[in-house]
DNA sequence: GTTGGCACTCTAGTAACGAGAGTGCTAACA
DNA sequence: TGTTAGCACTCTCGTTACTAGAGTGCCAAC
């Protein structure tokens, strides 16, 4: 369909920008099609309904605004929503409270690093009345500090492979009858000799090599088995995948009528399980570096088509990134939005922030 | 409402069992309101519609179904579920190809301790159609293994806490300027030496008695600090709370045509949300030790009234336990969703006893 | 370029109606 | 005594017809 791409470029006087905001901005607010006498009287527009109508045509004829039907008021397209986002409204910031109690919030998970992202999740949400979502911060390039071998019962162990910046990963592997304890903390310290220090993928190579040298004793054996099972561990690392994506209060998207058949839902829960969407949004948000938003169609799969998303990343490039964002009706408070994300990714900038200095 | 309250305990002969059986089954098919004639032909019941009707009539006044109004079918009751559950069935187990599947999947997760409530939770959702949850085990009277401080900058640390099934806890905290990192294997060393091997409550006993003691060097005071935060991170262990909850094919309920509203749906995903609820039911499964069955108005909210729960538990009491489910509409097919619940729950038995054997 | 006026169009809500499904009762039957 | 056929009754659901209301689009006048 033609819905969401603006047809010509004919530019827009000064006027008819302010009334399509005027449409949009009440469409956001009444969620029902805006005809030319609201606008007038809400608005206290100084021409008449008539003249209204004409510039109302005008945009349609843009491809800003459509029809549901002949004699319904405008609704606002996803091109026009576009316009609107990018030229009639900047960001607007959270208010002064509201920026203390989220950062009083933040201040309480500060050194709670698994919190964080789930915390910016629920925040967003409770702040746009729609759904946050968050991904915590990937690593990249990642050291690893050292490797840690946990006997477990006799025939099991943990192995922990630490990373520079605390992060941690873990795995189990079984172990041959009759390992000693002793057996474990010397595979570890040749594992950790040969490896603490080094970047995954210089680790990743390092273990490959060791794979295939020759045995010369039992605990070689052990040490070739534990860097064998990191090994698995850290290409997982490299997967093009988003591992967790928390979200919070889809039930506010839920409650919005556009929801109410519970149809249209579905796709965005689909969406967000299966995650190769939200994959492919990581690597467009995390590499050029910018908040970006998502109206309606412009995402890509089409259960997506009747949600807009507002996206930033977070983190260091080149050492951890994530993204946190809303998820709401294309009828978003697009600003507010905005400018909430904006702040709270401001934050997470800063707790990833300690980490690195 | 009487709904849900069989109110006579008047014994039904086995014809009308068999009816009853009828019914709810038809309905759990159909989602349609069950009519005499129906039963008749669908069934090859040897009588007469009328008599089904009689038949019918006294199951009604038994409080085990119900009608939507004059002239329409029988629906079940959650009392005739109930009856249904207890006496007209048992559980039906997986196929045997299912299970090997089942298996095999989570064979290739059997290294993975993060993964297995979430393998759970996608597993009992695909084989039930309905909504899959589970919670990872919660380690009772842990033993602590030992602690780990890894510096990260110059200015922080991430402490870490390892428990003795492999468990990790981990915990950011600031560091006074000029730590060195010889302090910090200092400082973990005596922790260790003074912890390590002890239950988490010991150990919270000890650490609390140790703050209060006189400072007599800086490295002291690293101990203390390092302690402090790890008392914290231990105190959540009592917390009575479902910390993480794992849900999947949600999708699949919502799909049921009784949640075609979207309104009923609401209440349900509030209270996967806020957990609550979950916390109550995980005391109540964990601590009987048997699987259980909720059905609608058995749930104690009201926004739960919809649905049914089965649930199990898995792990070993005492050590670390868990509950593992499925959720559905009331119409849920309970005698496959209770084999396959008890499938799961043995193999998570299986895998958390390879944990301490 | 703007405006008032007006005919036209489409929706949403309401009422009326009939078909269909299913019940409950009763009288007859085995 | 339990079962059955028959039948009147009830309620839902879909269809149709109709109306009020909102809003447009056009045109002639300003």
């Amino acid at each position: 369909m033609t819905r969401g791409i603006r047809r010509s470029a004919g530019p827009l006087d000064q006027r008819a920008q302010s009334i399509l905001r005027a449409v949009i901005e009440e469409y956001i607010a009444s969620a029902a099609p805006v005809g030319s006498q609201a606008l007038v009287e809400r608005y206290h527009l100084q021409v008449s309904s008539a003249t209204v109508r004409a510039i109302l045509a005008e945009l349609e004829a843009e491809g800003l605004l459509y029809h549901p039907h002949t004699s319904a008021g405008r609704v606002p397209t996803d091109a026009g929503y576009r316009f609107y986002v990018e030229s009639l409204t900047g960001d607007v910031p959270l208010s002064p409270v509201e920026q203390l109690m989220i950062r009083h919030q933040f201040g309480q998970v500060e050194f709670a690093t698994d919190q964080w992202f789930r915390l910016a999740a629920t925040t967003l949400a409770s702040a746009t009345h729609s759904a946050g979502i968050a991904t915590p911060a990937k690593p990249r390039a990642a050291r690893i500090r050292r490797f840690e071998l946990i006997p477990i019962g006799d025939r099991m162990a943990s192995l922990i492979v630490v990373l520079n910046e605390g992060t941690l990963k873990q795995a189990l592997f079984t172990l041959d009858v009759g390992t000693r304890e002793e057996d474990l903390d010397e595979a570890v310290r040749r594992l950790n000799a040969s490896c603490a220090g080094r970047s995954a993928a210089d680790v990743a190579e390092h273990l490959r090599w060791f794979a295939q040298a020759p045995a010369d004793d039992a605990t070689f054996e052990l040490v070739r088995r534990a860097g064998d099972r990191a090994l698995r561990l850290l290409r997982e690392f490299d997967a093009a995948t988003v591992e967790q994506l928390f979200s919070d209060g889809l039930l506010n998207v839920m409650a919005a009528p556009e929801f109410a058949s519970s149809e249209k839902l579905r796709g965005v829960f689909e969406a967000l399980e299966n995650r190769t969407y939200f994959a492919e949004l990581f690597d467009a948000v995390t590499t050029d570096g910018g908040l970006r938003v998502y109206i309606g169609s412009e995402n890509r799969p089409d259960e997506m088509a009747d949600v807009s998303l507002v996206l930033a990343p977070y983190g260091r490039p080149g050492a951890a990134v994530g993204f946190v964002g809303v998820l709401g009706p294309t009828r978003l408070r697009y600003p507010q939005a905005i400018g909430t994300v904006r702040f709270v990714s401001g934050i997470m900038n800063d707790l990833v922030d300690h980490l690195y200095t």
